[in-house]
DNA sequence: TCTTGTTATGCAAAGAGTTTCATATTAACC
DNA sequence: GGTTAATATGAAACTCTTTGCATAACAAGA
């Protein structure tokens, strides 16, 4: 059920397409939430066919139409109510973290490699995190000063990305002394 | 496609049986793994049938008969040919991040107690690893050595879980004064 | 004109995970 | 004898997510 309210956050930030959102999701919440654009278009219509969001065909010059969704009063009104429930934990699924806890099947070369790999993505994230970061930084101080809630979800997402290189840097100093 | 590996792995480890494998799940890699009870027997039935498992009953005296599960020649060559492989990245859901981002629509007094709540499960699960910790220093030295690469999942997830910690009392801090 | 890339939307099937329900053995306690 | 709790296993329905396919408008360049 978090997906909806994510899709419902960010429109009530401000209102756009499925593609939009798509996007939206890639530049200011993906240290905290993805989705594939299906899953976009599905829950937009289901929003939509529950009444918690408004939609407007919008012509483009240049670029196919698009649909436009807003939320509606019941929407807000949802969004809201969700807000002040206590949410599910967080389930943690690290595909990379079986891998090195079945370590013992690799060899220390290949142990490095995998090592190497996930550093460098985590990197590119943290990197990604602090150009964001600048952005806000330089965003009018009024929209700063409404949205600073989210902007503390950023810099834990900038923390944890730290932690992470750290952590792979030490290990693969480790990795490289045997 | 990964939890059939984490299954894998833990079962190199130890034979075990699935409600003992459950219980594993929530001792030793809670901090990258989550899995109901259904979704172990499931798998394990599956991965029999496969032929990548072994299953042999086991009568116990003073509680129900188990089932005990290891690892095939297949088995074990299934999971020495994934832990090779390059890992899809993880996906991160977190829904609380998703309620501070639409932290607009708290008051300060609700974002405080959010916080709150979210910064007490966190130290939980940081004290809960660090006792795991305990446990495997104080191991056989020998079993160390040769799980060290998974005892460094385990580092990660306390360290992952201090930052968390430290990210939530400064925000606490900062709600205070306001 | 044809191909490639971006924008824009969607369906269908398969896979993964959650929730609810169900059963059975044994120990411990009242 | 009845209740509660821990151990132990499983089916079925449902929801959520991924993957693969499909369409179409328009721009830019070969």
């Amino acid at each position: 059920m978090s997906l909806r309210y994510a899709v419902l956050t960010l429109l009530d930030i401000e209102p756009g397409s499925g593609y939009d959102l798509k996007r939206r999701f890639e530049r200011s919440v993906s240290h905290f939430w993805s989705a594939s654009h299906q899953q976009m278009y599905r829950e937009l219509h289901k929003l939509h066919d529950e009444g918690l969001l408004d939609c407007t065909e919008q012509p483009q010059e240049g670029k196919p139409d698009k649909k436009i969704y807003s939320l509606t009063e019941r929407g807000r009104a949802a969004l809201q109510a969700w807000v002040q429930q206590p949410t599910p934990a967080q389930k943690i699924r690290e595909p990379f973290l079986i891998q090195l806890f079945a370590g013992h099947h690799l060899t220390d070369e290949q142990a490095r490699a995998a090592v190497q790999r996930q550093l460098e993505e985590h990197r590119a994230l943290l990197h990604s995190y602090l150009e964001q970061n600048e952005r806000v930084l330089q965003s009018d101080p009024a929209v700063q000063e409404r949205y600073w809630l989210a902007h503390q979800t950023l810099l834990l997402g900038i923390e944890a990305e730290k932690t992470w290189v750290a952590w792979a840097e030490r290990l693969l100093r480790r990795l490289d002394q045997q």
